[in-house]
DNA sequence: GTCTATAGTTCGATAGAC
DNA sequence: GTCTATCGAACTATAGAC
């Protein structure tokens, strides 16, 4: 038996609490009983609690980053004049972490990343400053890249509002299948994916029509 | 001294500690000791941590939900043939929400709103259900009518992107800003609004482009 | 309406046997 | 490596005085 058995049950059980129950409604004792060990078993493995909770972003992140960086690597490597499209650049950010969702493993990490995504105590900030901010860098120098006359703060917006609809359509809740009466099927990766590339690439080049607008506008303000 | 003044206090605590923690990771006791009232006060004032967190969600709902129904019916009725413009659909959608930042609560309902539309356990899909479905349904009928030429399903999938990107935009984390080092003001309401509006018009009309695209691509699946 | 006090759970973490 | 047992702290909720 590998070294590593329990560990990795322990881990694939504590990624489907935490999917369910987010950080703070995980329990050690759940995790424990879903993985099938005594509780002490996960100190011994993995420490804390929130070196247990690290261990299952890194886990994943790892992986879909690593192969963002060879997409996006090959995107500029078969262009031809080395620019790719605006859609070859976003596949190969969305695609990777959309198609997570072939694994058993990929919704409930994508709900997790949605809700850390969405957080901003210190322990979600320092980990998607550790695990994220170095990927989301390249992205934006890519973008900059693509979108030569775009400028650099839209880059920017538009990176935010990418990541944003990305990151919160991921996490699957069911919503838009119950309010389009079953029309369209969130859960379908390829379908998913051809909507947000669509969607943020026209999204993206429509911000040049904003370039300079850095002043408060004159619209009428809501009475709220 | 009005009768609700311990009870807008106990609110206002709450909204600030749920905003920070997360409906689990947030205690009574921190809501008392927030809102400088004794524990006992919160369950004869507001029921159950449960129940607390609902009139948390229904209190400022009800405002913003308001709001964006005057102004999508001003767009239509003011509206030249009596269909208006896709943007001013999108900013009767967006500016409401984002505006809320002007308020002392509006940073912190919409970090709330922002973990519960990426939660789908039964007490956050019930109410999204009860709060937010009903003008879900008014805003997807309005988008069919302002976009007559693009697919019922497109729409779906448009309006599921544009939710997607507008509440997570609004839990305003600070990444963005630590991204461009500064360069953006991810706390700016018109600059953020404009961006939203000019990126979802954009990315909902590009979807025009799918129309029939029902079944699975033929791209290549990243090798995950 | 507001308080103190506490019942009854559940939590994260650790000690120590095997 | 894996277990049982348990400590000390925190939690939600309620009882009952004023």
């Amino acid at each position: 038996m590998a070294v590593t058995r329990a560990k990795d049950s322990i881990l694939d059980a504590a990624e489907r609490i935490f999917a369910q129950h987010g950080y703070s409604g995980t329990s050690m004792r759940l995790i424990a009983e879903e993985a099938g060990v005594a509780q002490a078993l996960i100190h011994y493995h993995c420490k804390t609690k929130e070196n247990l909770f690290e261990l299952i972003i890194e886990r994943r992140s790892t992986i879909i980053n690593r192969i963002r960086r060879q997409e996006l690597k090959q995107c500029f490597d078969e262009a031809k004049g080395g620019i790719p499209t605006l859609e070859d650049v976003l596949q190969s950010f969305i695609r990777p972490a959309i198609e997570s969702g072939r694994y058993s493993w990929g919704r409930e990490f994508s709900q997790i990343l949605a809700k850390l995504a969405n957080s901003d105590d210190n322990r979600s900030r320092d980990l998607v400053h550790k695990y994220y901010d170095p990927i989301a860098r390249e992205y934006i120098e890519a973008l900059k890249r693509v979108l030569p006359e775009l400028p650099e703060a839209e880059v920017y917006w538009g990176y935010l509002i990418t990541t944003s609809a990305v990151v919160s359509s991921m996490a699957r809740t069911g919503r838009i299948n119950r309010l389009s009466a079953g029309m369209l099927d969130e859960d379908s990766n390829e379908q998913m994916i051809v909507r947000l590339i669509q969607f943020a690439a026209n999204g993206l080049r429509g911000l040049s029509a904003l370039a300079g607008l850095n002043v408060e506008s004159q619209k009428t303000v809501s009475p709220l």
